[in-house]
DNA sequence: TTAGTTTGTTTAGTAGCGGCACAAACTCAG
DNA sequence: CTGAGTTTGTGCCGCTACTAAACAAACTAA
């Protein structure tokens, strides 16, 4: 009874349909020539070369006449299709604990320049996503090329489709601050054409290691996470992020892995929060946090460097085991198909992958038949990057409205 | 890299693409007249007449003469869109703990006919699923409707692809019995036509909710029900079954939902598994439970009977607080925008809704500023309604090749 | 050199859908 | 009772994205 028709989209709407996946294939390198775009599109091969054209022609792709193909096959060499180095870019900008970071991306998730994150810290949102838009402002000034949106990653849970982040960890802006529109309005204000969006950070470093990372390939992407404080998780389903009815699922902070734990602010106690963050490593390994630092960084240095002393060790052993609960507990309910761990959560897998697989594959139900991939995540500044990618998705989803739209910023 | 091209469909293969979207909007009696058909498909009205005209001549949908939209609207009265009566059906089959059940079932989820339950119980899957087999090919002998496909829901986790029930609960049949294969291979031999499928009887009752019951219109929604033994849940998502990535997710009987609670044979303690069916009620309100009638029948009898007795209704207030935290961490989770329940845990939101949805919304993080809404669940037989949406799937998928299938049993 | 294989392009031809005009069946005002 | 207004249903035309099939191109292998 909802007015607007969410029910068909493809082939109702004008223009090459197969347009929006052929791009999205180049743009996960999925298809590195024509060839296998006309298989995985399910078309024939005229389709698969009119839509590279058209493609090419809104300058979004090349085509290389170098081989694509492995070399040592027979027949006509194919013709490499590749993201088009020089085409338009999305402005992704990001804030942490620390500062932010903008920079400029590209399809395929190549960041084509970066502005060098500062340590500034306000109260009050407008001024950081002022001073985050207007550093790639200037990184767009300085490389002349088109925009076609951006995106911001917040360390705080948003509220969709209001846009709104509920719990600005370590930000101290007020809670329930419209960020999207905040910043979609200095995005405007600096003249930066496309559409402006905002996202959860652990939500879009998920997207990004599914598209670029260590995710690819998978149907059903775990990830979890966490930085300085609290625990951070994401699923991408079918290659689109999992983000629940109003944009608040993956919370998983809050599942019991401890029953004689620490009490949490939830009001449970031993939660997954409390008892894998990096403040939980550090002070299970006897230390006491100096300010200096970050938590992350110091618990870093500790695992990597200390590994051999027993109290590290034991602190190690003892966040992989609650770790490897809270897994157990996600691969129970959500069953994917591949875990990516980042920030503490990567280094305890790093440090000890064999127990922690175990654990998880202990305690989840079907776990013992098999098990599920545990990986660390492989890109660098992957929030950044799942930051374009929410910019990009216009653009993927209808090529041909998103550049349109963008052309002309009414 | 996979050889099937998955990636896109409507576009591509020939036909009508709209057909499939257009049954199902019939089927689920959210396109009474073809004026809102028009507008939910987004096409116009020459189309969305085209593709009701091909939906009638396939025999699958009827229009009345009589004014389908509500009296009293000015313009020309509209035509009354409707499932066919006499239409095909599918052949629906449940095994349960007292015995099986198999039934026709129309679209719409018009229950057409019934074989009676029996209580045969037998070690060997075969023998029982050939029992309902027979009992749904005598309905069809008796109804001389075609069948489109036939649906099967076992009380157990089904692994996908395989189709293979993992954990097949009060059954006594053997784990990872290839249920669909037999069930599929029973059907074959008894001359039933089209495709055969098998599913874990909670999510297929929330498959019917949603589409037929109290989960209309609900675009996350979460069931949790509880039978005999065991907690089952399942989420459905725009109107899909969001089962994992082989069909295992939503297995939340683990949640931990009380620290000091009994041991669980999962190897942790206060499982919601343990903690919240009705054994768990009958004990808690200090009853040994009697082997003559079902668990359920009995924990029903005590709360609508004798919810004054003090001791009923501590353990009812217990199950709650219990059955709430569980809820509120799948909330947490999933986050739903409806919740519905089913077996014991609806009886138990029947008995005290207000502390059941005190008890969520406290214990959910973002649950404080409103609240998911809770509902019992509406369907008879939703399981079994589910098993048909199971069979039903292809054809509204895709009616046209989905009929063509099944006409020629090849 | 020739056959075989894979890739890319050109040429019809088909069909689904949008756009538009028109017809049908009602309500309401006067 | 009549005509204007409104909503619904249908017939016709044209566009265009697609398939199909033949052809051309660029390699390998014998």
């Amino acid at each position: 009874m909802n007015g607007k028709a969410t029910t068909i989209r493809t082939r109702l709407e004008r223009g090459r349909s197969a347009l929006g996946p052929a791009l999205e294939l180049v743009h996960t390198g999925r298809a590195p020539t024509r060839a296998v775009l006309t298989a995985e599109l399910g078309v024939t091969r005229a389709t698969a070369g009119a839509v590279a054209a058209e493609l090419e022609a809104l300058g979004l792709i090349q085509v290389d006449s170098r081989p694509g193909a492995a070399a040592g096959s027979q027949g006509r060499p194919s013709h490499r299709l590749a993201v088009n180095d020089s085409g338009p870019v999305v402005l992704a900008a990001q804030i942490h604990a620390d500062g932010y970071r903008a920079a400029l991306v590209g399809l395929g998730g190549r960041i084509v320049a970066t502005a060098p994150g500062r340590k500034t810290v306000s109260a009050d949102p407008a001024q950081v996503l002022g001073a985050v838009v207007d550093a790639g402002a200037r990184l767009l000034r300085e490389s002349g090329r088109r925009c076609v949106g951006a995106g911001l990653a917040v360390p705080s849970a948003v509220a969709e489709p209001e846009g709104t982040a509920l719990n600005p960890l370590h930000l101290a802006w007020p809670a329930g601050s419209p960020v999207r529109d905040i910043f979609a309005e200095q995005v405007r204000e600096a003249g930066i054409t496309g559409p402006a969006f905002a996202g959860n950070d652990v939500n879009l470093a998920a997207l990004a290691e599914h598209r670029h990372g260590a995710g690819r390939g998978a149907q059903h992407l775990l990830c979890v996470a966490t930085g300085h404080r609290g625990v951070g998780g994401a699923l991408v389903v079918d290659g689109r992020l999992h983000t629940g009815s109003s944009g608040l699922a993956l919370e998983v902070g809050h599942l019991t892995v401890n029953p004689d734990g620490r009490p949490c602010y939830c009001g449970g106690r031993g939660c997954l929060d409390v008892e894998t963050d990096p403040l939980a490593f550090l002070t299970a390994a006897g230390l006491a946090p100096g300010p200096e630092t970050s938590l992350l960084q110091q618990s870093r240095e500790l695992l990597r460097g200390q590994y051999g002393d027993p109290a590290v060790r034991a602190a190690c052993e003892e966040l992989i085991d609650r770790l490897g609960l809270g897994l157990a507990g996600l691969v129970n309910i959500l069953n994917p198909d591949r875990i990516v761990l980042g920030g503490l959560h990567r280094e305890l897998l790093d440090a000890d992958p064999q127990r922690l697989r175990a654990v998880v594959a202990d305690r989840s139900l079907w776990g013992r038949s098999g098990g599920v991939p545990i990986l660390p995540s492989t890109l660098d500044h992957n929030s950044l990057v799942g930051a374009a990618e929410l910019a990009w998705q216009p653009v993927l989803d209808d090529p041909l409205a998103a550049l349109a739209a963008s052309q002309t910023p009414a």
